[in-house]
DNA sequence: AACGCTAATCTAAACGTTTCGAATGTGTCA
DNA sequence: TGACACATTCGAAACGTTTAGATTAGCGTT
């Protein structure tokens, strides 16, 4: 800038003006300068303006896993949002993990991000105290945050889960096998009430051997599978709280020599774009991706625009069933349907 | 920094000289300061620095789509790569457009990442001179760049396309269609010319009505698809050059009442983890997306060490193929096979 | 001709670090 | 006792912006 200036015969302030029109510059400086700028092939350096404005027009983005089709399609969402406004993304990966979760944290906001997305994990960690300070907003993605009153979008699970399971239950099963992630993430918490209170309104009991729980991966699902399968009175039908879990459910269910939907019906959370191109078509619970990430970068990007000290929102959006074929009627149900 | 120095009683100098190390510091300081430090809950801000320094810790990466399995898969790798080298990196999404691509790359540079990698886009853009004025690292990933002659990591698409064909031709396939992207962008090219070579090593034609081109994402795959097999001497296998595209091959098989493999064999480029779970299980091109990612961080990285006038380098990595079930074999051969 | 008003431009301080060189203190050696 | 080396600490400039307030010039009024 200090070149430019020199170039134009003017002073950096003149300089400074033109380039954010903060003030009045006639018509033979703005032009001079403009030519100066071109000459030189100036860039204006947006470190030191960060550290003169207190605000870097960067946002922090933490999700456990991007491969998580889930979050795959949100973090694009997100994306793309901020950058129609100017931001940059910092994206990290926390993992599944607290401490990898708080030392990233950490690092964005040593960067001075301007504000935060995070899909929590663990019990959030120092998100607490980040967010009674209040310095940089903060809005919650999927997951709520015990303790943490903030701006947060999130499904209704609890609903989400209680539809599905009833759908399996109008279908005809009775015993439902059951594979959720770690029950301290509220998503999953959510979900597991809403697979018991689908048994109960429908009078039936909730065994626990049917519920399995697992750490998210794809290995976890086949386990917990596997361990379904062998019981002496198996499952007819499985749902998995988790995507990743359910495509070890896939494999399980052929290594052990079964197959869907014939000998066991599938369902699980989070859709994915392959859902109704293979066979069997898998019948999942859809969240709203593109609404989910368009709203959480609203609530964020409002905060940024000023709007600091109304009281924090919770958004709760809708799941939607995706009904294919990978779960079949079963007994009296069967008859008539095939009849 | 200046209310620590205040608490314990230094000059501000000596307390960035214990929070760097460099240099000697008494003890009896050393512990003052620390006190304050934790009293204060003082964390350095990483601006002000940056500014001082001429460095952010920050790297840039772009790549048309994070949705597309692989580059979501190599995102992945690359973040948590960076991330154990204390490097934050800013992730942009150019959606397959030049124009964008431009004006994020020069959002980056404004923000002063340090380094860059670039799954390039159209021609490259401004991307030559960024290159040619040597401050900021560049390293290409997935595809290379006529004129940007810097660190890249691809995949050997001609041998691995060649490979591909090859097997389906020992299938007994000879007319085989062939989806692929805009074929300025060096993989598609190098998939065209595999295609075509495993055609000629054979002795077939390559039969130009075979060949279609799409814009990457799944509308066109479907829509090349249909001309395929609407052709009135139809293919008797597709090859899909992109993963997203072969989900419309898919679809298009299904909506115009055909089966795969039975009616027509199908196989694509890039593998995706449910690959191996539904029925038909997709042959596929696996890219090593582990070491892509690596090899692209590990390159960066010793550029930013400052290793920066070694010639470039361009690494070319061997791609898979992962045989599955959607190639059926033809003819005589079917013959002999079931038999 | 002196005055005030407005518009255009500039000067200089500030943002929070790092770092060079100067200053201070302490012990060693001739 | 003075000179010197060494260890420790500090003052102040610098990084590249923004911006409040000062300065200057131009112009219409009286």
């Amino acid at each position: 800038m200090l070149h430019v200036a020199e170039a134009a015969r003017v002073s950096v302030a003149t300089v400074s003006a033109v380039l954010n029109g903060t003030a009045t510059v006639s018509p033979e400086l703005t032009q001079r300068i403009e030519q100066a700028i071109r000459d030189i092939g100036y860039k204006r350096n947006a470190i030191a303006r960060s550290l003169k404005m207190g605000t870097t027009r960067t946002i922090g983005l933490t999700v456990p896993h991007i491969t998580n089709p889930f979050f795959t399609d949100v973090v694009s969402v997100i994306q793309q949002a901020f950058d129609r406004a100017g931001y940059a993304v910092m994206l990290c990966c926390t993992d599944e993990d607290l401490n990898t979760q708080d030392e990233q944290i950490r690092l964005l906001l040593d960067r001075m991000v301007d504000g935060l997305i995070v899909a929590r994990v663990g019990d959030g960690g120092i998100l607490k105290g980040i967010v009674e300070d209040a310095n940089v907003p903060v809005v919650l993605l999927d997951r709520l945050c015990e303790g943490v009153d903030t701006d947060a979008v999130v499904l209704d699970n609890q609903r989400a889960v209680f539809d599905a399971v009833t759908y399996l239950i109008h279908l005809g099963h009775r015993r439902i096998g059951y594979i959720t992630g770690a029950s301290d993430i509220s998503p999953m918490h959510d979900r597991m009430i809403g697979y018991r209170e689908a048994l109960q309104a429908a009078g039936l009991p909730v065994a626990e051997e049917l519920v399995r729980s697992g750490n998210f991966h794809e290995i976890d699902g086949y386990n917990a599978t596997m361990q379904l399968l062998s019981l002496h009175d198996r499952p007819s039908a499985i749902f998995s709280a988790n995507n990743p879990m359910v495509i070890g459910t896939m494999k399980a269910i052929r290594d052990i020599g079964l197959s869907c939907p014939e000998d066991i019906s599938v369902a699980c959370f989070d859709d994915f774009p392959w859902s109704d191109v293979f066979v069997p078509q898998l019948t999942t619970v859809a969240q709203p991706v593109q609404a989910i990430g368009e709203q959480a970068a609203n609530l964020l990007l409002e905060r940024l625009a000023g709007n600091r000290d109304a009281p924090p929102r919770k958004l709760i959006l809708k799941g939607r069933l995706m009904i294919r074929n990978s779960c079949r009627p079963l007994g009296a149900l069967a008859q008539t349907i095939s009849a």
